[in-house]
DNA sequence: CTAAAGATTTAAATCGGTTCAAATTCATGT
DNA sequence: ACATGAATTTGAACCGATTTAAATCTTTAG
């Protein structure tokens, strides 16, 4: 149906060869034969097939992200920065959602055997029974960049310091004179809601207030689990807190919420979100968040992964951004003197 | 590096063919030899080639869903339903964010003939100068199935009826008593906001009522877009409106805030979305939108395609779905009783 | 005018699968 | 034991590009 790189041969009275050589201009074909022959490609408007070219070359120009949750703001912003960087490098990119599932996410691996694409992000989730899978994948050298660490495995990896960003909001809070705050952890798969736990663990200690299993709520990372530990929370009243830091700004949105419903308000009651994607900037009372640079986390594991593509024996690149606090409204810091300690 | 089927003939002791035969489960090849080989193949880790088998097939089970925007939480939630469907097919999806660019958009439709994707949705934006490229793949016999109309051109499509969305939620305002509304719109590169703006003004008609270009004002479709409507909106304060019908919920969100900074509150100005996607539920006055179910309609783009991608013949499809109206708090139903006409 | 050097072009192999006509093996009935 | 037909396997072509060694064509110098 469509041109072949033949067709375009015999049309110019050429060989194939030399064709592929004006698709890509190869300095050995002159430049007569290579203006002659492109007139007749545009003409025909003939495109190379590049599966066939795939096949020659033993790349494909793709790769494949695979995160959990393309409708999670957070990692659509991800998404976009990884696209960003691949259309500039010639390269498509397969969208996978793990939809926090171990077999789905295994599923997807599967690509860089079967559908040879040339790489692979992946935000892997913490529930597999073992990683082996992680480890032979890389051990074939297939270029592997990872958006949170896996036990035991060593690859290219970009994130961003979830402890840091967890103690710095936590101590914010504190600081504003919180006393009775809390943490709305995220999904058990997650490595980063327990990076947070523990930030925001450290800051009770720094600060010399006792942690209890109190100060932790169970949560997850959509506006539903959010909104279901507010009303849950809510509801029995054993522990009404002045001060919420949740896994995410979803999380938040939703605790707020159910907060709302039960006549609290922020920041009387104050929350802070993390990821600084989404509504939360534009809500009546503005999310503080810890945010993190989402665009860029994409762009720079496309690029470090792009570095892995090109060259495969460099070394490990490991790369921990920092958050920032973002300070709106909805911590109460607009109202609140500092508490100096 | 990785094995062929050349190698796993050659362990088994028998032709490529064969071994072709065991991996696409013919029922030439005996049950014994069956089970052999796969045993060799099974034991070897043996992965065939995709790109070579792609080749050989001539088809890739590759789409290409070219949006927007996927940060854009009604686009991710079509995404979503549309890799639902591929999954389950075996396919996977390429993704694409036009950014509102039409020269980004053309380069991705480019994406049938070079990376022989086989078929593609796809969200047109309406500032092509002519849309005979669209024309031409379709032409070609390439799959599309378009998320909106193109002019001219008949293809497979999938759409919610935004009129008749729109033309609902103005009544639901103005049957409120609401009789300062306004509409704002969309980008002007989307057909959507064009065909919201004719239901709204439709319900002005049908309620007896004057409509000018005060009932409208620029808005876009981001947060930030409907902020800066509302901003210059309440900073101005030449027309303060009482109900306000938005191209969708990021701009309800975004206005909503605007107005929330300048004093105001909803709903005693009644705010409605379009969409239904992300935080809208969620706010603390709950966003009353018309809802779009989203993920169905990625799901049915993906089935059509399907459609036509197994039958080439068979005859154009447009589906067009219904909105519903989710009246939740943000446009005051609840405290408001309905004016009868 | 011719040989050597340099510039271009080409034939054929290759990438890793699928497919189908032809060849081979097997089972059955006599 | 043998002919026959069915079941199974295989060789070779093909999908559409790239690549490289060899062949051919141009220049250039002597």
């Amino acid at each position: 149906m469509s041109m072949t790189i033949a067709d375009i041969a015999r049309l110019a009275g050429v060989s194939r060869a030399t064709v592929s050589g004006v698709l890509n201009n190869n300095p050995t074909v002159s430049a007569k034969t290579k203006k002659r022959i492109a007139e007749i490609i545009e003409q025909h408007n003939f495109r190379p097939n590049e599966v066939a070219r795939a096949l020659a070359l033993q790349h494909t120009a793709l790769i494949a992200l695979v995160i959990k949750d393309v409708s999670n703001p957070f990692y659509s912003k991800i998404s976009l920065g990884v696209e960003q960087v691949c259309a500039e490098q010639g390269y498509s990119v397969i969208i996978g959602n793990s939809q926090q599932d171990v077999a789905r996410e295994i599923d997807y691996l599967g690509l860089l055997e079967r559908k040879r694409v040339d790489g692979m992000i992946i935000l892997p989730l913490q529930a597999h029974e073992d990683y082996s899978l992680f480890k032979n994948l890389q051990k074939a050298g297939y270029p592997l960049v990872l958006l949170a660490e896996i036990p035991g495995i060593k690859t290219d990896l970009v994130r961003v310091d979830d402890e840091k960003g967890a103690y710095n909001a936590t101590r914010h809070l504190l600081k504003l004179g919180r006393r009775n705050v809390v943490f709305v952890s995220g999904p058990e798969t997650a490595l980063a809601s327990q990076r947070r736990l523990a930030g925001f663990q450290k800051a009770f200690e720094v600060e010399g207030m006792d942690f209890s299993a109190r100060n932790i709520v169970a949560g997850g990372w959509r506006y539903q689990d959010g909104y279901n530990a507010g009303k849950k929370m809510f509801e029995q009243l054993l522990f009404v807190p002045d001060g919420v830091l949740c896994y995410n700004d979803s999380v938040a949105i939703g605790f707020i919420r159910a907060l709302t419903e039960k006549g609290f308000r922020v920041p009387e009651i104050a929350v802070i979100g993390f990821d600084d994607a989404g509504a939360g900037a534009y809500l009546p009372t503005a999310l503080t968040t810890v945010a993190q640079p989402a665009i860029q986390i994409g762009r720079l594991a496309a690029l470090v992964l792009f570095r892995r593509i090109k060259n495969r024996t460099k070394k490990i690149e490991k790369i921990i951004l920092d958050t920032e606090l973002v300070v709106r409204e909805s911590c109460g810091a607009h109202l609140t003197v500092p508490v100096e300690n």
